[in-house]
RNA sequence: GGCGUGUUCGUCUAUCGGUUAGGACACGGCCCUCUCAAGGCUGAAAGACGGGUUCGAUUCCCGUACGCGCUACCA
């Protein structure tokens, strides 16, 4: 046990930014590797684009990831259910609290009001910001600032700023140590100043570096890989996206690459954490997630496969349980297949399927005729009707012909697929049965001329 | 402009002053092979620049350049 008490406090903006997610999982590792707790806390003050879809891009994005959170909010359908002592963890719920303290510091004349807002009496000197992944950092006065050091910390409006809440917040439910982004390294001093005029004692830092696109400029919503949307609805493991996230910025200092979580959570610590940003690189995402995927569990990857077979619309309602998943397993060492056409894997579930046109011009050819029917014969003749089985037809066949196996693969795996590319054709055809195999090879005779 | 922060192969990174600067992704070649992949082997690829300190700097210090962040009655 550890009195560690860290917190992801996101805004609800109706989407969960790539880098978010990462700022969220490097205090869930924190939280995991001390013992600690992890607070959810809404940051809700923006009331205009606060919803409860909203919210729940949140908890659907974290809970994807596999973080789960120790204290906060816990439905989505009731709004004010939630676990831990340190409530409300929606700061739309949290007003008086806020205005308590906006008194004691107007009280005490650390703050004082101008132009109908409220302004805190900022400290003129510089204030240094000891920070776990930076280092000591000292943070003066910018030209602007000096003109006007006293900062906003509550709207004209009545609404309380970000910095206030902020600190309000992690004041009152005891946080620990602040894990988050880099673009908030500057307004620490400001945090710190708040923190000081409350008298309280000042949480430790720890700002890790923001995530770029590739080509190093900032990364917003729109650019590809930047909402975690792109990743839950798509051809991804959760776990893959978390072991690359945790490889963002954070190094186990040897070579690993892939690792179970539970490894990650044992070595993180806040020492550990790169001080650079990092370039998001979506082809090694991309790879990761293939090393996963290769050993997902069955369930897992035909759940992921069905979702773009159905993308593509291509309609599986007619076929067994068992006729699905072994169709979708020939595709397990051929993945990135699948995954960019599913349209490709079209022959298993239809007649109708497209056929390349190059491909069969070159292997429906006369020559081929006779190989074709030597090799449907021998088939026909098969009656355990198995890969293992298959391999050697097409062997002997090939012998027999005095050709290479390469030479029959070629035609028949057109005919049964309509493309040169594709699983293996034994167990391809195992999984089509003879049945089927057959008269598709059969269809194809009829279109080869004599 | 000001205040911060950062800079090792194209990208993610290893290196606690002395290494042929290592690994991974991507890329090239070879092998394997029923196609495509996967896999194995292999190749090319880096210390931003300039000064110091030191017997010796990628590593420590200073400067320059460039990147990024912050400079709001946004969060």
């Amino acid at each position: 046990m550890s009195n560690v008490r860290v917190r992801f406090a996101p805004s609800p903006t109706g989407y969960l930014h790539i880098g978010g997610a990462r700022t969220a999982l490097f205090n869930w590792l924190y939280a995991r590797h001390t013992g600690g707790k992890l607070i959810l806390r809404i940051e809700d003050t923006d009331t205009a684009r606060n919803s409860q879809e909203a919210i729940d891009v949140i908890y659907n994005g974290l809970r994807w990831l596999g973080l789960d959170w120790d204290e906060g909010p816990v439905s989505s359908t009731d709004f004010m259910a939630s676990k831990g002592d340190k409530g409300p963890y929606f700061q739309s719920q949290r007003s008086d609290l806020y205005r308590h303290h906006v008194d004691m510091l107007l009280q005490k004349d650390m703050a004082y009001e101008k132009d109908g807002a409220i302004r805190f009496r900022m400290t003129r000197d510089p204030i240094l910001i000891p920070d776990l992944v930076v280092g000591d950092v000292s943070r003066a006065l910018t030209d602007r600032e000096e003109l006007e050091p006293d900062f906003v910390i509550v709207r004209s409006d009545g609404q309380p700023v970000f910095h206030l809440v902020n600190v309000i917040d992690d004041m009152l439910m005891g946080i620990t140590h602040v894990i988050r982004g880099e673009d908030h390294l500057s307004n620490t001093a400001k945090h710190i100043a708040l923190f000081r005029a409350f008298g309280a004692e000042i949480p430790k830092y720890a700002h890790i570096p923001l995530i770029l696109n590739t080509d190093g400029s900032k990364m917003s919503k729109r650019d590809t890989g930047a909402s975690m949307q792109t990743y839950m609805e798509g051809f991804f493991m959760p776990e893959a996206v978390v072991n690359y996230l945790c490889l963002l910025g954070w190094s186990p200092k040897d070579d690993r690459q892939v690792m179970p979580l539970q490894e990650v959570i044992e070595r993180f610590d806040l020492p550990q954490i790169l001080r650079g940003n990092a370039r998001f690189d979506m082809v090694k995402l991309q790879w990761m997630n293939a090393e996963y995927l290769k050993t997902a569990p069955a369930p897992q990857w035909n759940t992921l496969c069905l979702r773009e077979l159905h993308k593509a619309g291509i309609d599986i309602s007619t076929f067994s349980e068992d006729y699905i998943t072994g169709a979708l397993a020939t595709y397990r060492e051929k993945q990135q297949q699948l995954i960019d056409t599913p349209l490709s894997a079209k022959f298993y579930f239809s007649e109708d399927f497209a056929v390349d046109e190059e491909a069969a011009k070159k292997q429906f050819v006369p020559e081929n005729r006779p190989r074709v029917e030597k090799l449907r014969d021998a088939l026909a003749g098969l009656t355990d009707f198995n890969a293992d089985n298959i391999q050697p037809v097409f062997k002997t066949t090939a012998t027999e012909l005095g050709v290479k196996v390469g030479v029959l693969v070629g035609p028949v795996r057109v005919a049964l697929t309509g493309s040169p590319v594709g699983p293996s054709l034994y167990h391809l055809i195992e999984v089509l049965g003879k049945e089927r195999a057959l008269a598709r090879m059969e269809k194809a005779l009829s279109q080869i001329p004599a």
